[in-house]
DNA sequence: ATGGCTTCATAGTGAAGA
């Protein structure tokens, strides 16, 4: 079972992209995240067409998230149960006995902001459900734009990003937390080559200076992870016209 | 040194992203 989450920056703008991916690699799960598309706008015939089912939860110019799979989806979830939010970040579902939950965490735009604080209230709720979800189902991946980088060796310049937005210890602390829950990072159970990112800012051309962050994950609980044979970035998406700022993460499991 | 781009909502520019 091949899983993948990838920010796609809008799904309108995207879909050509998205479609020649899903056509090259053939993952059984994609996670999108940033669709900023309506419910009534998303683009289902044109993805049923390439042979896939979808979940989606959307709202129009911020947030919106998706699952994208080649089996069928069971029990999907909108939202984090219990958690008043008019922002679309969550979407979960079963796909052939595993649980997907698909995030986008809140980005927090500067520390101690009232947007950091959401974000670290929102990490909170996600936490506190997770561990239930988790008991419900032991085999669970979550995957998604997190908008946090959990290690220096994360973030290329680490002295420049020093308790900044995405690094600060709070937000590594609530990364540590869903660890905390028994959850594995999947690129981290590899071998990986230094300077491994995930995002690039669209200026400076910062892309090809490899000036970037790793800030999209997929975490695997400890009853999947040890099904995990791979797990990888691919940067050429990185590299069309019109690219989404962030490249798509990628595992392999092998499941009986 | 600073801001540097892209998207969306708009119909000028501004907000937001990370």
């Amino acid at each position: 079972m091949k899983i993948a989450t990838w920010n796609i920056n809008s799904l309108n703008v995207r879909l050509p992209h998205v479609l020649d991916w899903l056509a090259a690699n053939q993952p059984d799960v994609l996670c999108l995240q940033e669709t900023k598309l309506p419910d009534d706008r998303f683009p289902l015939a044109e993805l049923q067409e390439a042979g896939y089912q979808c979940a989606f939860s959307g709202q129009k110019t911020y947030n919106g998230v998706a699952i994208l799979s080649k089996s069928p989806l069971a029990d999907v979830q909108c939202g984090i149960p219990d958690f008043d939010d008019e922002q679309k970040r969550v979407i979960a579902a079963t796909i052939d006995g595993v649980r997907i939950v698909c995030v986008y965490v809140p980005n927090g735009q500067a520390v101690e902001t009232d947007k950091y604080f959401y974000k670290l209230k929102w990490l909170k709720a996600l936490t506190a459900w997770l561990a239930e979800e988790m008991r419900a189902h032991p085999k669970l991946a979550l995957l998604g734009d997190y908008n946090i980088a959990p290690e220096d060796r994360d973030v290329y310049d680490p002295q420049a990003w020093a308790g900044g937005i995405l690094v600060s210890e709070p937000e590594r602390d609530a990364f540590r937390a869903l660890e905390r829950l028994g959850l594995r990072d999947a690129f981290r159970l590899f071998e990986q080559a230094d300077k491994s990112y995930s995002w690039w800012d669209y200026r400076a051309v910062a892309f090809r200076r490899n000036m970037g962050l790793r800030i999209d994950h997929i975490l695997l609980s400890d009853t999947l992870a040890p099904h995990c044979t791979a797990c990888s970035i691919d940067r050429e998406p990185r590299k069309l016209e019109r690219p989404s700022d962030h490249a798509p993460v990628v595992a392999e499991l092998s499941l009986p």
